[in-house]
DNA sequence: ATAGGGTTAG
C-alpha cells in the first residue's frame, strides 16, 4: 500500500499545505482541502484497522464457524449440496436444510431457495417456522408478497405456528409493494387478535413503511407508542425516521430525533445514522456541516464506510463539485475501500452534468481495466451525457451496446434516450423506441410521461401533446404540477395562450397548487404575446399567492419589458431586484446592452445594472461601468 | 442451533 506520505507527495501541495498549515479554520482553504484534511488525519482508524481487528481477535468470539451448509459459494454448489443430502438417510436435520435455503436467499437466488423449499416438502423435511420465514422473505424480495401470505396458509396447514419473524417478513414485502394500507391494516390487526407481540423489527419495518409514505408524525407517534408499550426502540428505528426526515429536507427535525437518542436514550449513533444525516446535510448545500459531521465521526471512532463515500461522492458530482468527488475517491483508495461500480457511475455522471464528456467516456472504458462491469445505471449516465450534448448517434450506439453486453435497458434508460431523440428533432424515432418500450413490457412513469410531454411540445405536435394528456385523463400521472408546467409552457411556445391560460385555470380545480415554475411560464407566455398587463398583475398576484417571484421570474418579465419597450417598468424591476439581491442572467443581460447601444434604455440605469451582474459573469462578458 | 428491520449511483 501506498505510504501517507507518498500519497501527500502524488496529491501534490495543495494537500500538503492543507496539513501542514491549520486547516480546519482557515478560510482561503477551499472545503475539499479542509475535508481531505479531516478524511486524512483518521487514518489511525481507518476500516483497514477496524477489519484486522474485529477479524481476528474480538467479533469471533462466541462466534462458531459457520457450517458447510452456510459456505455454498454458487447456485451449482448449493443444488449439489441439496442433492446429496436427500439422499442421505436418515435425512439431514431441518436445520441444516435451512442454513442452505438461508445462503441461496443470501446470494439472492430468491427463486432458486424458494424451490429448495418446495422440495424440501414434497422430500417430506419436517419444515419449520424458520424454513417458512426464508421462503417468504424470498417470495417478498420477488415482489410476491401474495404468495407469501399463501405460504402463511400453509404454515398453518403443517402445524407450524406463525411467529413475529413470519409476521414481520410478509410485512415488509408490503411495505416494498407499496400496499401501506394493508400493512397497517396487518399490523394492526396481529396486535388487536394478539396473534403476535411486535418485537423492535417488526415496529421498525412498520415505521419504514410510514415513512415511506411521507407520514414522519405518524412514525414517530409509533415510535413513542413502541416505547409505551415496553418496546425499547434501537438505532435502526432512530436512524429509519432520521433518514426519512433528511429525505424530506426536515434536517433540523432529523438533528433533534438524534440528539433525543442519543442524549435522552443513551442510543449510539452508528455509520448509517451519520450517512443519513449528512446525506441530508449534502442534499441542502450545507458542506460546512458535512465537514463538521465526518469530524464527529471521526472524533467517535466511526468510520466512512463504503456507502457513505459513494454518498459523498455523488452528492459532490450533483453539486458541480467534480474536484472534490474525486479526491473523496483518493482518500478511499488510500484507506482500502475500494471504490465500486457505484462511486464511478456516480463520477461518470458529474462529467457528463458538466459536458465533459471526454473524461465521462475515458472512465468508462477504464472500468473493465479496474475490474467492473458497467450496468444499466453506468449505461445511462453516460448516455444521458451524450444526449444532452446532442452527441445523438454516441447515445444510440450506447443504448444499443447495453443490450449487446447482455444487459435489459430499464424505464431510465429509454427515458433518457427518448429525451435525446426529441431533443434533436427526431420524433418519429422517439416514436418507434417509445414502442418498442412498450413491447419489452416497459411502463412508463411520471418521468418518461413529462419526458413526452415536453419533447412533443418542443416539436410543436400540439394535436398530439393534447391527445395524449387527454387520453391520461385524470390519473395520477396529470395529477401533477410540473405536468402542467410543461404545458403551459409547451403551449404558449406554440402560441396557443388561450389553452395555456385555460390550463393554468384548471389545475387549481385539481387540488393542485401552482409554483414559482408554474407562475414564471404563464408570465413568459403572456411577455410573449405583448399582454404586459396581464403579466404584470400576475406577478403582482405571487406575492399575494405566498409564492414570491424568484430571479427566474424577474428576468423573464424585465425581458418582456424590453421587448415592448417599457422603459420606466424596467428600471423600477431593476431596483426591485437589487433589493432582493436577484441577478440578471446572460440573455436578459445581452437584451440590455442592445437595448442601451438603441438608445431606447438609457445610460443612467448602467450603474444599476452592473449591480445586478453576477461576478461569475463578470469574467466572461463585457460588463459596460 | 437455523429466520425478519435502517444508509449509496442513472
Amino acid at each position: 500500500m501506498m505510504t501517507r506520505r507518498a500519497f501527500i507527495e502524488l496529491k501534490g501541495i495543495f494537500i500538503t499545505n492543507s496539513l501542514t498549515t491549520t486547516p480546519l479554520s482557515s478560510p482561503q482553504l477551499g472545503l475539499q482541502s479542509t475535508l481531505l484534511a479531516s478524511l486524512l488525519h483518521s487514518t489511525s482508524f481507518s476500516n483497514n484497522g477496524d477489519r484486522l481487528l474485529h477479524s481476528t481477535s474480538f467479533s469471533n468470539i462466541g462466534d462458531r464457524p459457520l457450517s458447510r451448509y452456510q459456505k455454498v459459494t454458487s447456485l451449482d454448489h448449493a443444488f449439489n449440496l441439496f442433492d446429496e443430502m436427500i439422499q442421505r438417510r436418515p435425512l439431514p436435520s431441518v436445520v441444516k436444510f435451512n442454513q442452505l435455503l438461508n445462503s441461496v436467499a443470501k446470494m439472492k437466488h430468491f427463486s432458486s431457495s424458494l424451490h429448495l423449499f418446495k422440495q424440501m416438502c414434497l422430500i417430506g423435511v419436517p419444515v419449520n417456522e424458520y424454513s417458512i420465514s426464508i421462503a417468504i422473505k424470498c417470495c417478498c424480495q420477488m415482489s410476491r408478497t401474495n404468495d407469501g401470505f399463501a405460504l402463511l396458509a400453509s404454515c398453518f396447514r403443517r402445524a407450524v405456528v406463525p411467529n413475529v419473524f413470519v409476521f414481520s417478513t410478509l410485512l415488509d414485502g408490503l411495505v416494498l409493494e407499496d400496499r401501506i394500507i394493508e400493512a397497517e391494516r396487518l399490523f394492526k390487526k396481529l396486535i388487536k387478535q394478539k396473534l403476535c407481540e411486535p418485537d423492535v423489527v417488526m415496529y421498525s419495518t412498520m415505521i419504514k413503511g410510514l415513512c415511506k409514505f411521507g407520514n414522519n408524525d405518524i412514525a414517530i407517534g409509533l415510535l413513542r407508542l413502541m416505547d409505551e408499550r415496553g418496546c425499547e426502540p434501537n438505532v435502526v428505528v432512530y436512524s429509519t425516521i432520521i433518514d426519512s426526515l433528511c429525505k424530506d429536507k426536515l434536517i433540523d427535525d432529523a438533528f433533534n430525533l438524534f440528539k433525543e437518542m442519543v442524549f435522552h436514550k443513551g442510543i449510539l449513533p452508528d455509520v448509517i445514522t451519520y450517512t443519513s444525516l449528512i446525506h441530508g446535510l449534502c442534499n441542502l448545500g450545507r458542506w460546512g456541516e458535512v465537514y463538521k459531521l465526518l469530524k464527529e465521526m471521526e472524533d467517535v471512532r466511526i468510520s466512512p464506510d463504503l456507502q457513505t463515500f459513494n454518498m459523498l461522492v455523488d452528492a459532490f458530482c450533483k453539486d458541480g463539485k467534480v474536484n472534490e468527488a474525486e479526491a473523496v475517491i483518493d482518500i478511499m483508495v488510500e484507506r482500502g475501500e475500494a471504490p465500486d461500480i457505484v462511486t464511478y457511475s456516480s463520477l461518470i455522471d458529474g462529467y457528463c452534468l458538466r459536458g465533459e464528456m471526454i473524461k465521462a467516456r475515458t472512465l468508462f472504458d477504464s472500468l473493465t481495466f479496474k475490474g467492473l462491469v458497467p450496468n444499466v445505471v453506468t449505461y445511462s449516465s453516460l448516455l444521458n451525457g451524450y444526449c444532452k450534448s446532442l452527441k445523438i448517434e454516441e447515445a444510440m450506439h450506447l443504448f444499443h451496446e447495453i443490450t449487446r453486453k447482455g444487459l435489459k435497458p430499464d424505464i431510465v434508460s429509454y427515458s433518457a434516450m427518448l429525451q435525446g431523440l426529441f431533443r434533436v428533432g427526431r420524433c418519429g424515432a422517439a416514436r418507434k423506441l417509445f414502442d418498442e418500450m412498450r413491447s419489452q413490457g416497459l411502463i412508463p412513469n411520471e418521468c418518461t410521461y413529462r419526458i413526452i410531454l415536453a419533447g412533443l411540445c418542443n416539436n410543436h405536435q400540439v394535436e398530439d401533446v393534447l391527445y395524449l394528456f387527454h387520453l391520461v385523463g385524470d390519473s395520477k400521472l396529470n395529477t401533477d404540477i410540473q405536468v402542467y408546467n410543461i404545458l403551459i409552457d409547451g403551449m404558449s411556445k406554440c402560441g396557443k395562450l388561450d389553452i395555456a391560460r385555460d390550463l393554468f385555470q384548471d389545475l387549481t380545480l385539481k387540488g393542485l397548487k401552482p409554483n414559482v415554475r408554474t407562475y414564471t411560464v404563464m408570465v413568459s407566455g403572456l411577455c410573449r404575446e405583448g399582454m404586459l398587463e396581464e403579466a404584470k398583475h400576475l406577478f403582482h398576484r405571487m406575492d399575494e399567492s405566498g409564492c414570491p417571484p424568484n430571479s427566474v421570474t424577474y428576468n423573464v418579465l424585465l425581458q418582456g419589458y424590453l421587448k415592448n419597450q417599457n422603459s420606466d417598468d424596467v428600471e423600477m424591476l431593476l431596483e426591485e431586484m437589487d433589493g432582493r439581491r436577484y441577478s440578471v442572467d446572460a440573455s436578459t443581460l445581452s437584451m440590455l446592452i442592445e437595448k442601451i447601444a438603441a438608445g431606447s434604455v438609457d445610460r443612467s440605469m448602467l450603474k444599476l445594472i452592473g449591480k445586478l451582474v453576477p461576478k461569475e459573469m463578470m469574467d466572461t462578458t463585457a460588463v459596460p461601468r
